[in-house]
DNA sequence: AACAAAAAATGAACAATGTTCATTCGTTTG
DNA sequence: CAAACGAATGAACATTGTTCATTTTTTGTT
């Protein structure tokens, strides 16, 4: 009695292909753009038929969150391989950097839109960010370790530098630079990450 | 010949309700909630009046926009009063996280929503949001000048410690720290301010 | 193969909301 | 007072997420 096997699966290529055609307007138009009735469109179903496959649009959306925390995190994970961790953290922060200003539609969908965070209830469903956070999490606990940070709780110190470049892209993405001369921003955003690095580690040197 | 003047005065004065019934709403019932019909409503008017004032609701936003960085500088204002540039910072740096974590609607349309800062062509306009951030430069220089900080270029600074402090009100508002253990979020926030400049302490103090 | 039951798909319709515009109303001016 | 002008109106339009009664397709049974 394959039915309902052969039915699970065809329900699970739906969804898929739904989430495919979001991703692809999402990448070709941004995000606003991705609209119940062009995904239906692009697949050629209905409007309606979207609702049978996800409860309302936002659930599409945490779908597409998933999928781009699995990005970032493929791209992170080789940074592992850095053996000095200081140096791991500075690619790391390059890295995220890259990511966050080349993919600016998927960056607002992973840390600034509040829609996917508020479907997330367990840590299970949460893992691909979590794997992401915790290359973030081992690499400053190792820069203690091995003595380049001091710190009394690292979690202080990885909220501080998750911050930090969150604070940059979000700044730059969201055009909240006008501040600053335009012909500095992208040298700001590129080498303030350095600048704090090397805050932490001159931070090292000191107390010895 | 008065006419012309009055009706200057009272394009003005309904302006101006306009923008309160704004506030108001936005205050009450926050930022999605400013809709043009309950704006309308509130001043009892009827829904296309509204345009005959302003062009679109971008341009309302705007100007709630200034009102808000008024408020915000007339709350760092009297900070620069600190004689001590890097208690000053520090102060700087609470109230402003204070103010992003009190207001947080205020916050996401000063800080993060791109409508407003897309009608900014010269900075005659720009002007209030730019003297709230001359506090925050003329801060950091002094820190530089008074030997706390090194520095090649006090803008790296500059865009380090604000690109830091809006990173975590920005995390903070938007729930995206399900990463870190939620009894430790307020925790975090208020303390990293900290963490970062001791940091920034700690690196004057070692190359004398 | 025929037909009933179940599942899937449809698309019209609804609700919310920004925006426009032909029309109405009131004020000003000659 | 009447013409002209500006202000106000609110119906209507466009867009978009969502629902639901209806239709179409698939499945299970005889």
């Amino acid at each position: 009695m394959g039915v309902a096997e052969r039915r699970a699966r065809e329900k699970e290529e739906m969804r898929q292909q739904i989430l495919d055609a979001a991703v692809e307007i999402f990448k070709e138009k941004g995000f606003e753009k991705v609209q119940i009735r062009k995904i239906a469109e692009k697949i050629e179903y209905s409007t309606g038929t979207i609702y049978l496959y996800f409860k309302n649009k936002d659930e599409i959306f945490y779908a597409l969150h998933e999928a781009f925390f699995m990005k970032l995190y493929q791209q992170l994970l080789p940074l592992m391989e850095i053996g000095n961790p200081l140096d791991r953290l500075l690619q790391i922060g390059r890295t995220y950097i890259n990511f966050g200003l080349e993919n600016p539609d998927a960056y607002d969908l992973m840390f600034i839109e509040k829609a996917p965070m508020e479907l997330i209830e367990n840590e299970d469903q949460w893992s691909c960010a979590m794997g992401t956070f915790e290359i973030l999490v081992h690499t400053v606990q190792a820069c203690i370790d091995e003595g380049y940070f001091q710190a009394r709780d690292h979690m202080d110190l990885v909220f501080l530098a998750f911050a930090s470049v969150h604070g940059m892209v979000t700044l730059h993405n969201r055009r909240h630079m006008k501040m600053f001369p335009p012909e500095t921003h992208k040298h700001l955003v590129n080498n303030s990450l350095n600048t704090m690095i090397n805050m932490m580690r001159n931070q090292h040197k000191s107390p010895d």
